[in-house]
DNA sequence: CTGAAAGCGCTTACAG
DNA sequence: CTGAAAGCGCTTACAG
């Protein structure tokens, strides 16, 4: 393997100029570099991350964690922010807790991630307040979406929960349900995770404008999965008299709704509505309508204002980037507040007028 | 931040004990161990990933390459990867190629990877005699799974591609089916990447065996994706006399595949069969017959292939795993030849006999 | 703009 | 079973 002085040797001149014309410093006149550029790609150098995370105490490299990668929003969130990690200079750590308490745990709350990453993305991740102790500890550079629990000091970028799931609900008003059943997140996750909490309120917020009081046997807590929607919306029917409309938290439950009314018989949208939130890529196949929402833009925008204060990660020859500009006098920006970005109503076939009785 | 000396004055031992105690080595006595452990824990001490890389030549981490974590079979095998990989002390640097061949050059032939991680897992991953090259230069252990082109040296974990589309046309034939036709993967990737492929071959092995011969005009080139099978079965229909079933290559082609045929008026199954290959999660919910094949086991196997020769990760006190027993004298187990899983047809609602003209 | 030298925090022969 | 010391391959003040 060759190392910085193979290059500098090469070049003829110290390690320390090699080091800097490589990552592109100022202090390195134009002929120089351009020797010592030529030395690297014809010896094919490449640093190494670890002497030079060791002697620059940085890491270039992002924890990103989500709660489960196979679901399409975190999926979608993490290719967008893996592209642009990469494209930037950094590795990309991937932390996916599966649901186990005990894993969150042990990424969250050691001092594990310290030494390892330059900064932390915290996707939809449930914090506890332990939890928010051991990552002031660590006193890493974060960014969180669509967490309900924000981190002190780290921004946040989502969407506006409230009003997808207002809207979502209205739309079901406008055709005029008025026996509207909601199908929500996992209870165990209510301490510490929002969206579900938050989709709630605005279903409940939209039915009282419409002048309607939620029906409490018509809001079944379930998990952001198709099974989670399917079983909700077997036991919402065993309970009799069916609603007209189900506005599911998310598209995934919203598939699983869509069967269990299939399976009992019941088509959608002619005897049941259905709308979800997302935008799923395989919700435009079943005809579903929903609340689309972002989620490579908020993975790529929440990689952006992650990566701006800390400039371009350990590079090699093939740096592509530059670090962002700072405000004047060099100070970073204020804290921005979070960054709610937009969702569209996406009317498909599986929501339509209330049978008339 | 503590340091392994901080450690070891608390411990009254050298900074090599602690370095040694930490790690399970066993040369080192019970108390002392003991002790090294107990200060450890009082300082909430983790060892700089960075130095320790540096000075012990490896990284615990492993690189896993997909074409895009977004499709279903690379997500779950990925989740089932970062399990293993974490639960055995190894970091995951995720590498999602997004079907951007620049990007594939860049992680695969550069010497990037080289001091970045210990081993490389690749998934599905087209190689062209170049990266082959490359990958032999790196001279790092590597696994792929359901790789076309394997790499020398590299165990592979798969199914059998030819055996599963034979499954899926037989299963077609049986209902009756004469006119099958066939939606495969990209033609770009032809040459690298026998997935689709082997699929095909399968498709038109089976078709003879019934005594048919394959129809070029029913045999059609796409993407492994929902968008691909839906415009592959539209040019389809517009060939006129279409087929009576559809064998797709895989689930989320099908899945496509029967949005066409529904918005062309078409009724699966009772106009056209459809059947695909994976099992995807949505599957069950679209009611889809499909060859089931057990990806989130194809991850875990072979993440535990890679590691096992490799031994523990990089650990701190939390280490929770020793180093896999060798063969006799301590010699590695002759490479092993491809693993193939079982697959299995799971017949839904999709599928039925052709209509009685 | 450039270089000599110290130092980042570990692990690993080597010696005992 | 344990320790002193070298060394892993960079980056960073510091000096010029």
């Amino acid at each position: 393997m060759t190392r910085i002085d193979d290059v500098a040797r090469l070049a003829g001149v110290s390690t320390a100029t090699v080091s800097r014309a490589l990552r592109g410093l100022p202090t390195v006149s134009a002929a120089t570099r351009r020797r010592v550029l030529a030395a690297a790609e014809q010896l094919q150098y490449a640093v190494s991350p670890s002497a030079s995370r060791l002697a620059g105490g940085r890491t270039g490299t992002v924890a990103v964690v989500v709660p489960r990668i196979t679901r399409w929003f975190f999926g979608t969130v993490v290719e967008a922010v893996e592209e642009f990690l990469h494209h930037s200079g950094y590795d990309l750590l991937l932390y996916n807790l599966g649901g186990r308490e005990q894993v969150r745990q042990r990424v969250l709350r050691t001092a594990n991630l310290h030494k390892r990453v330059d900064a932390i993305m915290l996707v939809a991740t449930p914090l506890r307040p332990a939890d928010l102790t051991a990552l002031a500890e660590l006193d890493l550079p974060g960014i969180t979406i669509s967490s309900g629990s924000t981190v002190p000091g780290w921004p946040c970028v989502r969407i506006d929960d409230v009003a997808a799931a207002r809207t979502a609900t209205r739309h079901l008003l406008d055709l005029g349900h008025r026996r509207i059943a909601h199908i929500s997140g996992d209870p165990a996750d209510e301490l510490a995770f929002t969206t579900h909490t938050d989709r709630r309120r605005g279903y409940q917020e939209a039915l009282r404008r419409a002048g309607l009081r939620p029906d409490p046997r018509l809001d079944m807590e379930s998990q952001f999965t198709i099974d989670g929607g399917n079983r909700a919306t077997v036991e919402l029917l065993a309970r009799g008299e069916p609603p007209t409309a189900i506005f599911a938290a998310c598209d995934e439950i919203a598939m699983g709704a869509m069967t269990a009314l299939r399976d009992a018989g019941l088509r959608v949208p002619q005897d049941v509505s259905v709308i979800g939130v997302d935008d799923h890529d395989l919700s435009a196949v079943l005809g579903l309508t929903t609340i689309a929402q972002p989620a490579a833009e908020q993975g790529r925008l929440a990689a952006r204002m992650l990566l701006d204060p800390l400039g371009v990660g350990i590079v090699g020859p093939d740096a592509d980037r530059v670090p962002a500009p700072r405000g004047p006098g060099g100070y970073s920006p204020a804290p921005a507040p979070p960054v709610i970005l937009p969702t569209r109503l996406v009317v498909r076939e599986s929501t339509g007028p209330p049978r008339a009785n």
